[in-house]
DNA sequence: TGTACATCAGTGAACGCGCGTTCACTGATGTAC
DNA sequence: TGTACATCAGTGAACGCGCGTTCACTGATGTAC
């Protein structure tokens, strides 16, 4: 087995897109190093060859998690194929708090798969994930300031709770019916009340 | 070192009354028996004279953590030491969402501090979960059911959700003003909003 | 009340296992001539 | 273009460690007489 110039970054970038998958399906205390490479197809001996430590994976893996679900705009796969056309409040929320969202495993929001892990993490990991809330943030008060709509941060910062609130509660009930009803329940609220396309109240 | 007939029972509660403030502290896998048994002024071996396995400490563990804030008038202790009194709806938010929550690592909500773990659990801790965010709703609306206050059920999944989702993303942040400030926009929004004491809107 | 024995909560060594990490090795690729 | 050598991504055995679990043992307590 030789190596091409173009295969390390190849292999790393493999490496890293795996992690980020598995991080959020497992956990930040739940992913084995011989796990990934296995599911990479390489074998364990050869991951420092590409990272440091377990923890430089993590690193690295989490800010690629976050980011693949950074802005609005990627949460369209979580909508019926149909819809298409610039993402909206209205649209990306129906998304968020969509069955399909809550139903994937690996690629589902980072921010709403890992909030209690980070909690419970050291600083660094809490400042990366700090960094890609204020980002989400900045993206739901662009969206939300439409024509009738909220603008002001606290707004924003209501929204955002509520979405990563049902989102991860959803996962957590096993009553199928009951996260159904939470979805919906917090779907249809922050829908109107909070969307710019609606009025607020008659 | 003998036994008396209280002991055994003393030190099943010891062990148990440990884990789950571990448990709610270092998340479902972040939690070593041998570490746990240590604290409780033992040693690993005895272990088992009181558990099948670490899978049944973790569900004796939990349901105790779960059931610990129960219900809301388990709260008082995260208000300011004036407040007394019948526990009420503002008074349950207030505590809540209060900084004094959020920093307290092992005897906070554990609805709050483990929803993402339950989300990667079995069906058996789904379940246990499950239950008692049954009971949590049950308590709210209960206590939304003022004068003037919604008493459905979507009212009361709505305030959960911005509830659990404002406190776990409030306990990830490492920013302490967005914080802050998350916790007090919520506070603000879902008291005007939901508050059975208040006009909703003049 | 005093003695002999059974009980069993708690001890601490030991087990096999998976973990993160290290390392001598391999062999296809890239480079020098 | 063809040959000799250096590079280094990837291999797989090995490390020390902490894990969950097992087990022979201990000795104060509870019980029988």
């Amino acid at each position: 087995m030789g190596h091409t110039q173009a295969s390390k970054v190849h292999s790393h970038e493999r490496i890293l897109r795996i992690a980020a998958r598995m991080f959020r399906q497992k956990g930040l205390e739940g992913v084995s190093i011989a796990n990934v490479m296995q599911k990479a197809g390489l074998t364990h001996g050869g991951f420092y060859k590409h990272f440091t430590s377990r923890d430089d994976l993590l690193t690295q893996a989490l800010k690629i998690a976050l980011a693949e679900a950074d802005e609005p705009e990627k949460y369209v796969k979580y909508l019926p194929p149909m819809e298409t056309g610039e993402m909206t409040f209205d649209m990306f929320v129906r998304a968020y708090l969509g069955k399909i969202h809550r139903d994937d495993p690996g690629s589902a929001c980072a921010v709403g798969t890992l909030v209690s892990d980070v909690g419970r993490a050291g600083k660094d990991v809490k400042d990366l994930y700090t960094a890609r809330v204020k980002t989400n943030l900045e993206g739901l008060i662009a969206l939300m300031s439409g024509p009738r709509g909220k603008r002001d941060k606290s707004a924003a910062l209501v929204v955002f709770s509520a979405l990563v609130g049902a989102f991860a509660l959803a996962r957590a009930i096993s009553d199928r019916t009951l996260s159904d009803d939470l979805l919906k329940a917090a779907k249809d609220f922050v829908l109107s009340e909070f969307s710019p396309a609606r009025h607020k109240r008659a």
